[in-house]
RNA sequence: CGCGGGGUAGAGCAGUUGGCAGCUCGCCAGGCCCAUAACCUGGAGGCCGUGGGUUCAAAUCCCACCCCCGCAACCA
């Protein structure tokens, strides 16, 4: 099999609350992925989740009269329908308190148990009484509860602990050299200093206190505690039923469930979906990088799984250069940005928001200016200039001449000049070379340069429109329009391609303007669909509605 | 010396194999009239945080200092 497989994961979003913009930005960033994974033919899978057990839930569905099941339920429904508002194209969404998750992880969590990684112990913390729960140093206020103003008790209690510690040393090994690929770089430093200078040491994974929660198989008065839980996820969202690594041995090295083995025994286990283990891109914000660049992966090497191959932190939010929270009131949901910009206008600006992987500041106003530039102003005004010169053209009985690309440098000189003194040679802007850079990007995930290339593609177009003076040509009966507008139509289709996994609506807009249908484009490959003379001459070319309205 | 990041045009940001400082918005002046009061061209505007060093050459590498932000583990 020469395809390739792309398994991609955001974390599960703790459901005690609805979705903001910050989750929105790691599903929509994973989508795009996705979705170029997909349109290059690689065999893809997307996860995303909610996790839904532990002591917060159960107290804030108490809070709100409710069981936690029915409290948990109504949540994650928010975030299904928040994510089907974004046009995300999960594979599976995964919930924690899913039938299938449940049993694999307590047969995961007694895998570990047997083989020794999980031990009894004691946690020791403090303990709210009011709150029924224990607290840390930072939730404190001046040393006392928040809510209810009281100093928490030093309390002990019986619990299982995870035998971190025991794996430091080839987890600080396995990042350094790559091997857990942390990126961006400076994240990667960060893990790597904090695990060289900071001793790991084993961590509580179960609570008796917690009854909203999965029981331990071999003791049912603790519940896992939930980072392990959590975790699970991964596996689980692939249909994993926790029995690791019991893969019985392949027969001759092969197994319709996952590529065939080495040495007819291996590692892997029969995942669904055809061998989609490891991940390779798990995207997350920087809060949660510790916990998955440590017990994550001691949980895989206890379990003996192959490690995911990229771990891949993005920023967070400023809003207008604070933090966003809710005692602020600047909190932003995914569907205030949907009503004002669109679903691909909102997916647009939180993607070009900042440079992927960095912290950004965003703001209404700052929005505003990205969408009318980069949307109204660029995108969609091209698509309506362009479009409405193609129907002048046949209104005037000339038709399309389908020509290469050469033919617009030709006339556009052999240096393209635009955007003050700045000049890119023609080779730079050949529809091959521009495919292959963004492809480039892509892959290292820097997509906020593919942002820019799709941009320049659609500055070269104005630019070239305004030069050859298209409207001219029409009124005089020039028949080199044909070509001209061929070459300015073909491109736009091929740049549509390019816009496609960030605005795919959009993308489907631009083909029906082209006379193309959607659904027959769909079932092309990216490499095919770029070749030059796709769009073909005798194509019905029709206005439709307007892209990206202006917002004020 | 806890760890990591940042300080570049009025605003927001790009910019490490060191090589004339760049983008978007705003501003000024032209052009165009196909298009969503849009598009194109040109212009003004920067001691690239400060002080040293390496180099023919530094925003970029090294050293020191000043200021800002995040993190400091069982916080889902």
């Amino acid at each position: 099999m020469k395809e390739k497989k792309f398994y991609i994961t955001t974390p599960i979003y703790y459901v005690n609350d609805i979705p903001h913009i910050g989750n929105a930005y790691t599903t929509v960033a994973a989508d795009v992925l996705a979705r170029y994974h997909r349109m290059i033919g690689d065999r893809t899978f997307f996860l995303t989740g909610t996790d839904e057990h532990g002591a917060k839930i159960e107290k804030a569905a108490e809070k709100a009269g409710k069981n936690p099941k029915e409290f948990v339920d109504e949540l994650a429904a928010k975030f299904e329908l928040a994510w089907d508002e974004l046009d995300i194209s999960h594979d599976k969404f995964i919930r924690t308190t899913d039938e299938n998750h449940i049993k694999a992880a307590r047969n995961a969590m007694q895998y570990l148990y047997d083989k020794g990684f999980i031990y009894k112990g004691e946690y020791e913390g403090l303990y709210c009484l009011g709150c029924e729960q224990y607290k840390t140093e930072k939730e404190l206020v001046g040393g006392k509860c928040p809510d209810h103003g009281t100093e928490p008790q030093k309390m002990k209690e019986e619990c299982y602990m995870f035998k971190l510690s025991a794996f430091q040393d080839r987890i600080l090994e396995l990042i350094k050299k790559d091997e857990l690929l942390v990126r961006p770089a400076e994240r990667k430093n960060e893990i790597v200093s904090f695990l060289k200078n900071n001793p790991l040491s084993d961590i509580s994974c179960s609570r008796k206190t917690v009854k909203w929660g999965i029981e331990l198989p071999w003791d049912k008065e603790h519940t896992v505690y939930v980072w392990l839980e959590a975790f699970l996820n991964y596996l689980t969202g692939l249909g994993w039923d926790g029995r690791s690594p019991l893969h019985p041995p392949c027969e001759g090295g092969q197994s319709p469930l996952h590529p065939p083995c080495e040495g007819g025994q291996s590692p892997l286990i029969p995942l669904a979906k055809g061998g989609m283990w490891p991940p390779d891109v798990q995207l997350m914000s920087k809060d949660i990088l510790r916990v998955h660049a440590t017990i994550w992966p001691a949980m895989l090497l206890a379990l003996n799984l192959p490690l995911p191959k990229q771990l891949f932190i993005h920023g967070f939010f400023l809003v207008d250069g604070k933090k966003m929270s809710k005692s602020l009131g600047n909190v932003i949901a995914p569907r205030d940005l949907i009503d004002k910009y669109g679903v691909d206008g909102a997916r647009y600006l939180l993607m070009s928001a900042t440079p992927f992987g960095h912290d950004g500041d965003v703001g209404w106003e700052k929005f505003d200016e990205k969408y009318n530039a980069d949307l109204a102003n660029g995108i969609g005004n091209l698509v309506a200039r362009s479009v409405t010169l193609a129907e002048k053209m046949f209104a005037k009985n000339s038709g399309m001449q389908n020509i290469d690309e050469n033919f617009q440098f030709s006339i556009f000189n052999f240096q393209i000049i635009f955007n003050n003194q700045f000049s890119i040679p023609t080779e730079d802007m050949k529809i091959k070379n521009v495919c292959q850079t963004y492809q480039d990007n892509f892959s290292l995930l820097k997509l906020e340069k593919v942002v820019d290339i799709i941009n320049l593609q659609i500055k070269f177009l104005d630019s070239f429109i305004t030069a050859v003076k298209p409207w001219e040509m029409i009124k005089n009966k020039d028949e080199e329009i044909g070509k001209i507008m061929y070459n300015i139509l073909e491109r736009l289709r091929i740049v549509s391609w390019m816009v496609w996994p960030f605005m795919p609506e959009t993308a489907e807009k631009i083909w029906r303007q082209l006379g193309l249908k959607p659904a027959e484009e769909m079932k092309k490959d990216f490499n095919e669909a770029i070749k030059w003379g796709g769009l073909k001459p005798g194509t019905k070319i029709q206005k439709a509605e307007v892209l990206f309205p202006r917002v004020n």
